[in-house]
DNA sequence: ATATAAAACGTGTATATACACGCTTTTCAT
DNA sequence: ATGAAAAGCGTGTATATACACGTTTTATAT
């Protein structure tokens, strides 16, 4: 008898995992999240700040809403998930015909760190794909699509 | 031209998903988290609180770091997660003889709470598993514990 | 031309998440 | 016996998430 206090059961730790999908995807995307931010660390970018930086870039100017609609995020969460990436001036409001829009691009300094994050991001991507292998990525992603859709 | 903003572009909601791991989990935990949520909502809890509650309930006793390790959650996390609970009079401190735990129990309408949240989370497991196919479920999971097992 | 609808935005509030830090209590080595 | 290490706990701060609500501006129907 080394532990007392759980004698006549289980130690916690040992316990089987839940069987609850929700509480399994949820354990996951802490899980990947925190391993992609430590990877990502060097950047200064968390992977939720890249992955909004990157899609401005890519579109070239968006608005809150349309980001939203892209990253399949609740427009006021994303309205306050921008503002760390303004308050460090690495995207900023275009001008807009339609007052009602503020269309968003990155800066200079915004494409620069955007860049310096790249590899960092690809050497994460690289390591998931490596643990899991091609083939179950695939069917990994294809199964977060399916589950993605629950809500539509 | 239907649509002059975006004639030289892609419409951003057909643009293809990211291909970021980190990023398609996420979405899928805010997608199933609204689901179970909604699932749930006439129990009064959320699927964490479930979470929280079930597994005080089935361990008798458990303190926070123990919770938190079970829930693979910050310990400072879970410590917050609680106070709903708390405030609710779903748990409450039970005594101890090391007076720096503080065990957790279940309280009678705790007990209660948690019995007539069953069938709706039961009935959230169950679209889930029709949704996937029991083999693609089982293979999700076991994917899901892969990624988790990242950051060991 | 104007009233109504629709589109876009932001804030208040509540919950979820983790890290850095510091406090108290027990354990353990000498 | 006592001083250091370990275990457990909570708070400050920052970020992430969504819903309810209200405001402003454009579009539309009559």
């Amino acid at each position: 008898m080394t532990k007392t206090r759980q004698a006549d059961g289980l130690v916690p730790s040992y316990r089987s995992p839940s069987k609850c999908v929700c509480s399994n995807v949820r354990r996951a995307s802490r899980a990947i999240t925190k391993f992609y931010d430590a990877a990502m660390d060097p950047s200064g970018l968390k992977i939720t700040q890249f992955a909004m930086l990157r899609n401005i870039s890519m579109s070239g100017a968006l608005n809150a809403s349309e980001l939203a609609q892209i990253l399949r995020l609740d427009r006021t969460t994303l309205v306050r998930n921008l503002k760390s990436l303004q308050e460090q001036w690495l995207i900023e409001n275009a001008a807009s015909e339609d007052s009602r829009t503020r269309p968003l691009t990155v800066t200079p300094k915004g494409k620069k760190t955007l860049e310096s994050a790249l590899p960092y991001w690809e050497e994460a991507q690289a390591a998931i794909s490596s643990k899991l292998g091609l083939e179950n990525l695939e069917q990994f992603v294809s199964l977060l699509m399916k589950v993605e859709s629950l809500t539509d």
